[in-house]
Order: structure tokens, then sequence, then C-alpha cells
DNA sequence: CTAACTTAGTTAGAGAGACTAACTTTCCAG
DNA sequence: CTGGAAAGTTAGTCTCTCTAACTAAGTTAG
């Protein structure tokens, strides 16, 4: 019988899961940078040599818990959209709202993907393909199939707004700026502003 | 002679100072994650003991770059809006513009800066001091002296803007989002859009 | 069914880094 | 000139990443 190609289950359960989820458990306890390949070994029972053998290095674990958080997020943006009618207002703030609130509840997880050291092919890919949910309904928006220029230079300062505030929450700045705006109110507000044609 | 409470270089010259330059210019050529103390004792051409008579630990001289960092952007930020008028959309552009240049050339510093882990209250002091005057000039502009809720609440929008912007060059997003938008448009645009009263 | 191969784990250990303890040198005050 | 504090040093501990060499378990061919 062909082998499933997915997870084969040879001698222990299937570690590389396992030691994913270990790393992610860490990287939300405390912090991309104090994870240890080590402690993520003691929390799934194998000795620090095993995880060579499903990644190259300590990074590459980092960068498959990162690779999660990108099906994640695209996952919730394209159910965030579909409530709504594609390219309107309420669909792109749904998902400005999806990409904060993420970072909200994986702070470890959302830096390590956009942390820009440990770059792979697979995570810019990811990373495409999230933003790309973006792209599209701000097409739809303007009333467009393809997503050319016009497109982009509308889409990315949403972007840019909407990582700013995960970044700000994450890093504890928003309480200290002192702002208790409802966080949909926020979003649906930079919005509408942000594609608001320059008068 | 009473001791001139700055720097008193003992022995050698004024190691502290000489560290921090170093783990500077580390910080920025490998990433703040990446820094060891070990190395910037190498540059500073001490033992790896040394640093330990000057900082409690690693993160304490990471913290020590992190305020050079602050100081060096209010700094900037105070010479840009010298240039313009008192809480004009100019002034307050000018800010942005310099918060997400800072950014690009000195992207480790400034990520130390808004790193979120090993807080301290000086760190958090100096970045009050920072946007203090982002506050004051959108608080001029909306032609108050006291800084209240309604100025938190509209300057906050600006500064998520400019720190996202500032995050996603940093990480190299920009170039992914194939923006070649000049900066100083981007942000005077966004300045405008985000300062205009909801309609 | 078994021999040969592959996969996935093991132990042992090298090399680097953070930090500590105990010692030494230098500077300064009285 | 002498005692004490400041600022270095060496040596050593502990932890971490990653490698090498070995072993056990599962797979496949004959």
């Amino acid at each position: 019988m062909a082998k499933v190609k997915t997870k084969t289950a040879y001698h222990h359960g299937d570690l590389r899961q396992q030691l994913v989820a270990a790393t992610r458990a860490l990287v939300e306890a405390k912090g991309p940078d104090l994870f240890s390949v080590s402690e993520a070994c003691r929390a799934a029972g194998v000795s620090t040599a095993a995880p060579y053998k499903h990644f190259a290095d300590r990074t590459e674990m980092l960068v498959a818990v990162a690779m999660e958080g990108f099906g994640e997020m695209a996952e919730a943006s394209v159910a965030a959209v579909s409530k709504h009618p594609p390219g309107s207002d309420e669909a792109i703030s749904a998902m400005g709202v999806v990409y904060v609130e993420y970072a909200d509840a994986n702070p470890g997880v959302f830096k390590m993907m956009f942390a820009g050291d440990h770059q792979t092919d697979d995570l810019e890919e990811a990373g495409h393909g999230c933003y790309g949910v973006v792209l599209h309904q701000v097409a739809a928006r303007m009333g467009k199939i393809e997503i050319d220029d016009a497109v982009m230079r509308t889409a990315f300062p949403l972007w840019t707004f909407v990582h700013g505030l995960a970044f700000l929450r994450i890093d504890g700045k928003a309480e200290f700026a002192k702002v208790d705006t409802d966080l949909e109110d926020l979003v649906a507000m930079a919005t509408r502003q942000l594609l608001a044609v320059p008068s």
C-alpha cells in the first residue's frame, strides 16, 4: 500500500507535529527569542537530538509555526469576508479586525510570521496567499478583476494600518497611548478614511 | 572632588559607552536576537565578564541601545517639526516621515525600541517623551493646549499608520506589496486622510 | 520468513554563550 | 602610604545548539 504522504506515524506518534505544537506553545509562553529546542524536546518527551531528523535547525521549527499561523489567518480572513458583500467596506474592515484579533490572540506566532529574519520562500508564499485575500476584496471594491497597480496602492495603506495596530497592541503600546476605542470602530473608521478618494 | 556622575573613565576608556556602541553595531549587523555579549566583548577588547560591572545582564545592554534610539528619534522629530508651522499637516507629516526613515536607517535599534520583551520603566518613559512631540502637534492642530482624550484618539491612528509602515519596510514586506510610492507622498496622504473629520 | 535497507529515535560530546565567584590591578581619599 | 572602592581578569558552571555514531523499529524483495 502506497504511503499516504501525509503523516505516517513510524515509531512514536507524529513527532514532527508534536514538536511544532510544543514550539508554538513555548513561543506563545515566552516569546520567539526565548524559545529553546531543548525545552520543546522535554515537552515532547524526546531526546534533544530528535528534532534534527525533522528540521534542519531551530529556525526551521519556528518557521513551521509561522506557516501554521499564515494558514489560520488566511482561513479566518476568508471566513470573515464571506459574511459581507464582496468588496464592501464591511468586508474589508472585517479582514482588518481579523488581522488584529489574530495578533492579539497569538502574539508570539504573529511576530514570527513577520520577523524578517529567517525568511523562507515557503513563508513568503504563505504571506502572499494571505495578502491575496485582501487584494481581491480591494479590487472588487474598485470594480476590477485584475490586481493592478492602483489596487496595490489602495490596499497597502490598509495593511499598513492594521499591521501597525497589531504591533502596537501586542507590545502594549495601545494602552500606553490610552486609547480605549473599540477595535471594530477604530478599524472601520480607518478603513473608510484610507479608502476615501483624495479630494 | 565629587564624581562628575556622568562618564568617569577609571582604568580603560569609558567601557560602558564602548560596549553600547559595540552592541548597537552588532544589533544592526545581525539583528537583536543574534547579538551576543561575547562578541560585543571581543569588539571592545575586554574579557567576557567585564560587561557585568556595567550591566546586570545581556538585556540591559540592549535596553541601553534602545534608549539611545528614543533619544535620537525625539531629537529628529523636534528638528523636523521646527521647519513647519506648529500643528500644520506638514509638521505632522514630517514627523511621520522621520519615524519611518529612522526605522529604515536603524532597523535593529528600532525593533529593540518596540520589542515588548524586556520593557523597562526608563524605556517606557523615553517612548512617552517621543510620542509627546506628536501629541503636542496634534493638540496644536486641534487648537488645544491640554492633551485630552480627543487629541489621543486623533493622534493614535497616525502613530499606528507610520508604525505599521516602518515595520513592513524593515521586514521587506513593502517591496513584496510592490508599492513604490514615494515615502513622503504616502505619509502625507495618510496623514491627511486620517486627520479628516469623519463625515 | 528473513535479509537488506530506510527511518526515526538514542547517547555522547564538541563548541559557544550567559553569567558567577574569586582574585588582581588601578585610582583616589585621608 | 595605606585602606577601600571601582573596574578589570581568569576560571568555571550551566545551558544551549547541533553533530557523529549507534540502535531499534518498520518496510520491502526474494
